[in-house]
DNA sequence: CCCTGATTCGC
DNA sequence: GCGAATCAGG
């Protein structure tokens, strides 16, 4: 692969939104975050430097490891936020049906959450989960590592707790199945096999 | 351990 | 110019 404006294009916008290396790696494929850094550095927008006024740096007198970069940068670890890629189904009790998506809104709504027109059609019945696998996302639910929003990566359980309107909220954080958003437990009852139910009637 | 960006240096 | 290897942190 190789360093197209198209793909040029692409580093600048998520670079400038704060989105990290890797991830932007990631976006466009065929490269890795060393790259995608690499690439920041040359086109000389490692830091992101609001105004364009660069002062010359000064001639500094070090022969060799000298410090042509300010170093003395507070990092900011400016991330926005990783991708909202789970949201939450708000829930209190250890027992209730996360459905198999959970949609994309951590709107603090405020109380009359009337799922108006919300087309829910992918959604026959997200109930009836094995009572098994809502006691093993209890248990789980206790050894969770409570990590913030701030701390989702791709390997960790993105099973929201607690209620996102409160500060009892959390991320479950346990390590994640491979391919799959949630850890063991929440993968178990996030994704059912679509016929836990003995549909006797009818 | 997971992750972040920064730098170096052979290609 | 490119990016793997490495470094330096969190």
């Amino acid at each position: 692969m190789s360093w197209t404006d198209e793909r040029v294009e692409i580093l600048k916008k998520m670079w400038g939104e704060g989105q990290s290396a890797s991830q932007i790696a990631k976006e466009l494929g065929g490269v890795t975050r060393n790259a995608v850094i690499g690439k920041v550095h040359r086109l000389g927008l490692s830091n992101r430097a609001g105004g364009g006024s660069e002062p010359a740096a000064p001639a500094a007198k070090e022969p060799k490891a000298a410090a042509p970069r300010a170093e003395a940068e507070p990092k900011k670890t400016a991330k926005p936020a990783p991708q909202p890629a789970a949201a939450a189904p708000a829930r209190a009790e250890p027992a209730s049906q996360p459905a198999a998506q959970p949609a994309t809104n951590v709107t603090p709504l405020r109380k009359p959450i009337i799922p108006a027109g919300q087309p829910l059609p992918p959604q026959p019945s997200a109930n009836e989960i094995s009572p098994e696998a809502l006691a093993k996302v209890g248990e789980v639910e206790k050894k969770a590592r409570k990590i913030s929003l701030m701390e989702l990566t791709e390997r960790t359980c993105k099973w929201p707790i607690g209620d996102p309107a409160t500060e009892d909220f959390w991320f479950c954080g346990l390590p994640s199945q491979p391919g799959k958003p949630y850890c063991e437990a929440h993968v178990g009852v996030a994704f059912q096999p679509m016929s836990s139910r003995r549909d006797r009637k009818r």
